[in-house]
DNA sequence: GAGTGGTCTAGACCACCGC
DNA sequence: CGGTGGTCTAGACCACTCG
């Protein structure tokens, strides 16, 4: 129900209220809800109001307008799902694995490197660079090198970045990853590579480099990651918008 | 200027004026535009029409607004950048390159297959297999098989596939692709190929496998198409976001 | 305190859809 | 035709930011 005195939006009371509305009934995609002037009616309030909730489900990809005819609801999730940068760990999960990490160096890096390059830093900034062999389910499945300011994360131990380095940087620090810039390509691993991962010479791999970017309105660069992946136990999924 | 007798509402006609004057003006990231009592008063519209304009570049990236200070420029361009479904076409043309391409067989499915399955088909229905060379500057880069119902697309002619499939279906068929699930792997060549890519054994390739869907609010699969991309030549770019 | 964006109201007219 | 979403008005009060 909407409560009028409550510190929350009305607009926000009236998406969750929709939303609950839909799963709570079971709601099939392409069914009608209720009209804007009926949610307007039966809760007392304008139906401007109405609408801000429902523009907000619709950019949300739950519901779709169809002038003259009403508002529906959306096939499921999918709108949504489109695809997240998402942390090796927050991976894994979703892949229904269970995520670990060997930490094989921790160093600091002063001097021009490409990091520095990638990072827009200074020459005499201190870059940490942590290199993890991650695995899922205890078998090996990637190796890992961050490279990440010092300035941005002041002192660092392994412990903290033992797990998720996207939940340290979030949840510990707070702060707050806005967007990601990445590139794959294929190779064959290196003589280090081969060793970490248990391949073979000419086994092939993805290399995923990445640049993340904080939300900060500035997009300061947070960290640059270069990911070795084992071609036969990885994929990467990607869903996609047109226009 | 806004024309209100103009059949363009209000707010799309202002969302072209801001613009429009952000590009004149020259205006840098994170320079103030006017408060929206400003541009109400200054057109004489209400200001709620004026928040609809402004809503729409913000979620275009475009704009980012700030409580109580003001509403502000964007970082160029990067928000609107997220990397959208492209086909091979337009990705070369985005790297500066000439795409052309070579077909090198076209053919009829029926019966059961995986095309049928990533499709969503039944199995009497008949599938095209279009197999082409893709190149850039003259130089072959990825080796591409499409999969699509006949159904949908009628008959086609080896000329209609020649060079930009994505545009035949969206110009000619006047089909509009809403988005695109794909994953992408390493692998080394097989023969075939090898051959048609003019890499050697043991060369590495990535393995693009992409459904595409239509934008129907049902959904329907359109194109399955599985391409193998010199690993030398080519690297897949891709920018997310994060929550 | 003055100005900003955030929320909300109670109306209005329109274009479109399905019957 | 009646009902729908699409657009628009002319106000209002709030929380926030900054000087």
């Amino acid at each position: 129900m909407i409560n009028k005195q409550s510190k929350l939006p009305i607009y926000y009371q009236l998406e969750e209220a929709i939303k609950q509305e839909i799963s709570q009934k079971g709601l099939a995609p392409h069914s009608p809800i209720p009209s804007e002037r009926e949610y307007a009616e039966k809760h007392g309030i304008s139906r401007m109001t109405v609408r801000q909730a429902i523009n907000n489900l619709v950019s949300q990809g739950i519901l779709y307008r169809a002038r003259g005819r009403g508002t529906f609801i959306s096939e499921q999730k999918f709108e949504q799902d489109i695809s997240q940068l998402s942390s090796f760990s927050e991976d894994m999960r979703e892949r229904n694995l269970t995520p670990s990490t060997k930490i094989i160096k921790m160093d600091e890096l002063i001097g021009p490197s490409a990091a520095h390059d990638k990072l827009n830093l200074k020459i005499n900034d201190t870059v940490y660079e942590i290199v993890r062999l991650r695995l899922a389910n205890d078998q090996p499945i990637a190796l890992e090198t961050i490279f990440t300011p010092k300035k941005l994360l002041g002192a660092i131990t392994e412990k903290q970045v033992e797990t998720s380095f996207y939940q340290y940087l979030e949840n510990d620090l707070g702060l707050s990853i806005k967007r990601g810039f990445q590139s794959i390509e294929a190779s064959l691993a290196t003589s280090e590579e081969m060793t970490y991962l248990q391949i073979k010479k000419n086994d092939p791999v993805l290399v995923m480099q990445r640049t993340s970017f904080l939300d900060d309105h500035l997009g300061t660069p947070i960290e640059f990651v270069k990911s070795i992946y084992r071609a036969d136990r990885y994929k990467f999924n990607i869903e996609m918008n047109r226009s």
